[in-house]
DNA sequence: GCCGTTTTCGGCCCGACTGTTTTCAGTCG
């Protein structure tokens, strides 16, 4: 079993202890143990035969052993009992709105309900109205919930999401009761896949202002109302959250909406130590009730003796430590990065010639860039034969002559990772090119096994440079090959070969955990656009933004060197 | 079930909102 394997029978098991209604702070345990094994960057196997499980934060004895019984008999005997008491399929009712593990119980003790086409049914029927705490519009809620559920939206990609949030954020500036809109949640610390939108808006009239987002054309369902925030339901299926505040409670409310729960469970926990308690209206003293308003988080953070901490780092992985000790890593940010070595042309499945794609990147501060094409073995994208490759080179020479020393121009290739992982190029074209790209793109429900063998022997290509995207994982909903990171990530130490965080916000590969764990390693990481037009090489901002999560310095990314410093470490490479 | 700048035992964030209630429980973020 890989981590995330065992992190879902966690899950499993929370869910189940939560409806059999056990205390909260065993299943909060489960859940905590689950998140952080979906976020270990090394294989949980390797983690159990070295017998550091407990060393693994939120797992300690008990769940160490469960995880042992796990990898030992594939199975746990905590979860078959539980699915013995409590049926299973009652953990789809979770899934809707206004119905937590209370009210699953419930339907299930009470009216022998133990799936969702059984809640429909009761609820239809007006079976859920008579039952204790329930009534009429209770029953109506969760019809509108199951509804709800069929039709929601999935997970959006990030571009999609600050569209969206930016046209929000427009809207609501240009309201006259709002004195200040910013977006929050999971879109202000850039997660690689967004559910709903969240925004802070600072207002001495916030019942104005929840009336004007009701009135909004695009709001088709109201999912609540109140005096400092609303939930509405757009005609897209996403769901919207608004919270407002006084501006001179501004800061406390951006730090509660931003997230993420469980790092603003730390800073609470921290406040509560130093005799403060934090809302998100405001700080107060406990010991005489005085309010401590905070304007702007910064005033938040410093209240409890810390520095503000980006957003991006506010998942409780370690940063509260961090800051505390004065440690927070100096995160790399857009304006850091000079290279980009990933992009293509129309001379593969690119919508741009050589010449329109460098003077783009000029426009965009970069000094040096690489254009790689696909290679053969790609058919669909139009992959270069090796002739096509020596006439590629003549209209590089030609454009880049012509565009002189503003920008150096790379020749170079996204190579093909055959099944059997040999390359789609013999050593003398790949030795002919200035930088090679080796990427998965077919066969990737190998076995792990398989795949990972595969991709090991394609990294040890002394040509290979880059490993491109190397889960190969497609958001928000394609899984990535079932690769052992442990032994990829040694691969790339040993060999010196870059990985890439590819910027392209359905990629954002390597994903983060790895990422993080790559850099405390010491391997060399890339960040590429992946550009098949113009425009798109600005989706390095999401490719900064994947970096920054995964703790990344400017120094980690070879993008961020000076160009004689890239130069240098590509004749290194290959010879 | 986890964890330790009060603690190896006794804590474990805080408030809004909703619908059901006559003061609260459940859900959510």
């Amino acid at each position: 079993m890989n981590n995330e394997q065992v992190a879902d029978v966690f899950d499993r098991v929370a869910d189940l202890l939560e409806i059999k209604g056990e205390i909260i702070y065993k299943t909060l345990a489960y859940r905590k143990a689950a998140d952080n094994l979906r976020n270990l960057p090394v294989d949980i196997q390797t983690t159990r035969d070295e017998k550091r499980l407990t060393e693994i934060p939120g797992v300690g004895k008990a769940i160490a052993d469960k995880i042992e019984e796990l990898l030992t008999t594939g199975k746990l005997k905590l979860l078959e009992k539980l699915e013995q008491e409590v049926p299973p399929s009652l953990i789809e009712l979770l899934e809707v709105p206004d119905v937590g593990p209370k009210k699953a119980a419930l339907f299930w003790k009470q009216a022998g309900i133990t799936n969702l086409a059984g809640l429909k049914s009761a609820a239809l029927n007006g079976l859920l109205r008579n039952l204790p705490g329930m009534g009429e519009k209770s029953e109506k809620r969760i019809l509108d919930g199951i509804e709800m559920v069929a039709r929601r939206s999935k997970r959006m990609v990030l571009d999609d999401a600050w569209t969206l949030g930016n046209q929000w954020l427009e809207w609501l500036r240009e309201l006259p009761d709002v004195k200040r809109a910013e977006a929050a949640g999971s879109l202000r610390r850039w997660r690689d896949t967004i559910g709903d939108l969240d925004f802070a808006v600072a207002s001495d009239n916030p019942a104005r202002v929840v009336e004007a987002i009701l009135q909004h054309p695009d709001v088709v369902n109201v999912l609540g109302r109140g005096e400092n925030k609303t939930s509405v339901e757009l005609k897209n299926g996403v769901a919207l959250q608004v919270w407002i505040q006084p501006t001179i409670n501004f800061g406390c409310l951006w730090q509660f909406t931003t997230g993420s729960k469980d790092h603003n469970v730390r800073v609470r926990e921290l406040a509560q130590r130093q005799g403060l308690s934090l809302s998100e209206q405001t700080l107060t003293r406990e010991s005489d009730g005085e309010r401590i308003s905070c304007e702007t988080e910064e005033q938040v953070y410093e209240a409890l003796g810390l520095r503000w901490i980006p957003p991006e780092l506010r998942e409780d992985r370690g940063e509260i430590e961090a800051v505390k000790h004065g440690d927070l890593p100096n995160l790399i940010q857009l304006e850091d990065m000079h290279a980009d070595f990933h992009m293509h042309s129309t001379w593969s499945d690119g919508r741009n010639t050589i010449e329109e794609m460098a003077l783009s990147a000029i426009q965009n501060g970069h000094k040096i860039i690489a254009i790689t094409d696909h290679s053969s073995g790609l058919g669909i994208a139009g992959g270069l034969r090796p002739d096509d490759i020596r006439m590629q080179r003549a209209e590089i020479d030609t454009v880049q002559q012509k565009l002189g020393e503003s920008i150096r121009i790379l020749q170079g290739a996204e190579v093909e990772i055959r099944a059997d992982g040999s390359l789609d190029y013999p050593d003398d074209v790949l030795a002919e090119l200035d930088i090679v790209i080796i990427s998965l793109h077919t066969s990737l429900r190998q076995p792990g096994e398989e795949i990972t063998a595969r991709l090991i022997k394609a990294m040890n290509n002394p040509h290979a440079d880059i490993v491109g995207h190397p889960s190969a994982r497609l958001l928000p909903n394609r899984e990535g090959a079932d690769l052992d990171w442990t032994a990829v990530l040694e691969t790339a130490q040993k060999t010196g070969i870059a990985l890439e965080i590819n910027a392209n916000p359905h990629r954002l590969d390597l994903p983060e955990a790895y990422a993080r764990r790559a850099a405390q390693m010491g391997i060399l990481l890339a960040i590429n656009s992946d550009a098949h037009r113009i425009g798109r090489l600005d989706n390095l901002v999401y490719g900064i933004s994947a970096a920054r999560r995964a703790w990344l310095q400017a120094g980690h990314v070879i993008n961020t060197w000076k160009p004689e410093k890239i130069m240098a470490w590509l004749h290194t490479r290959s010879g």
